[in-house]
DNA sequence: TAATCCTACGTTATAAAGTAACAATAGAAC
DNA sequence: GTTCTATTGTTACTTTATAACGTAGGATTA
């Protein structure tokens, strides 16, 4: 990603969930807004385990169904996407975009961004005509280095080694 | 996959390894060869611990490194896929093919068929050039069902709902 | 031929990811 | 206010995967 003032990356993601869900009668409980605060803090994906020990404050401990629960709501919501090749979920940029994206991952920050393109889509329902098959979900990911992750020396923008426990 | 004599579909898959792999000064041992023929006994998406307790026999039980040690052989040689989205693995079909292929994963009887399209690699890596990303490997897979899994309440083909101890 | 080296395989233990089943509780609807 | 349903809590467990170290066997060479 580029340089960009994050807050409102957060802002305007939290107010698309809180519309979207209102206009659907779906529930953003304080939970679920939680996780997908916890999901949007950056750009880079989140493991599910890695949400359960930011959502286990120093006293009443969060357990794996409680956070997966979350998850599989805001996923039934379009509000983020599921990373299959990392285990991972990442904030949804376009919850209302109507076919599933490409995602980018940078295997050297971590980072994850997503693009939409018609004439892809294109491509694999043509592909999947020419076969008789019916597509239900796509997954796309690409994993690579982004555009500030080119250099391979520059340790600026690198990952941190390890999370603290 | 329409109707065929599989043991060809065996038969090619382990010429071809035998092939690559001695021309390439790399080893297919017996355990990795079994592991090969198991995962091509079908066109099915196959789990690693299926494998384990497949090569399991009555006696000595096999251990998950074993069998996730000859996936990583198989998948650096590119002799298997690794599909993300379900944690399993499927015989590539055209080993020596230089780029990733799209999967078609039948959600009904368990088949995937790979295809590839140079178009499509194409428009991939001109969205990845557009944001100055590079990219490593593409895991491009689609869900939903197969030309003969069309018809919903057709229960000839679909996949047995457990498998035996 | 024995020493050695390297690669593959065996073994133990554990980490990481995800789910089933049921209990408790809080909101919405009546 | 009671009933009903959706949400969350809790316990226990399954599935998927890896770390770390030990062993065996074939090739290489001193």
């Amino acid at each position: 990603m580029t340089a960009h003032d994050h807050a409102n990356c957060i802002d305007r993601a939290l107010a698309e969930a809180e519309r979207i869900c209102s206009q659907r009668g779906a529930r953003l409980t304080p939970l679920r807004r939680q996780v997908l605060e916890e999901i949007w803090r950056n750009h880079e994906a989140v493991k599910a385990y890695d949400l359960i020990h930011r959502l286990s404050g120093s006293e009443h401990t969060t357990k794996p169904p409680t956070v997966y629960r979350a998850l599989d709501f805001l996923l039934e919501h379009g509000l983020i996407h599921r990373i299959e090749s990392l285990n991972a979920y990442v904030g949804c940029d376009h919850p209302e975009a109507h076919h599933d994206p490409v995602l980018f991952l940078c295997e050297r920050c971590g980072d994850v961004r997503e693009a939409r393109h018609a004439g892809l889509i294109a491509i694999l329902d043509e592909m999947a005509a020419t076969q008789g098959f019916t597509i239900a979900h796509r997954t796309l990911e690409l994993r690579g280095r982004c555009t500030r992750c080119q250099s391979p020396d520059d340790k600026d923008h690198a990952r941190p080694p390890a999370d603290l426990p």
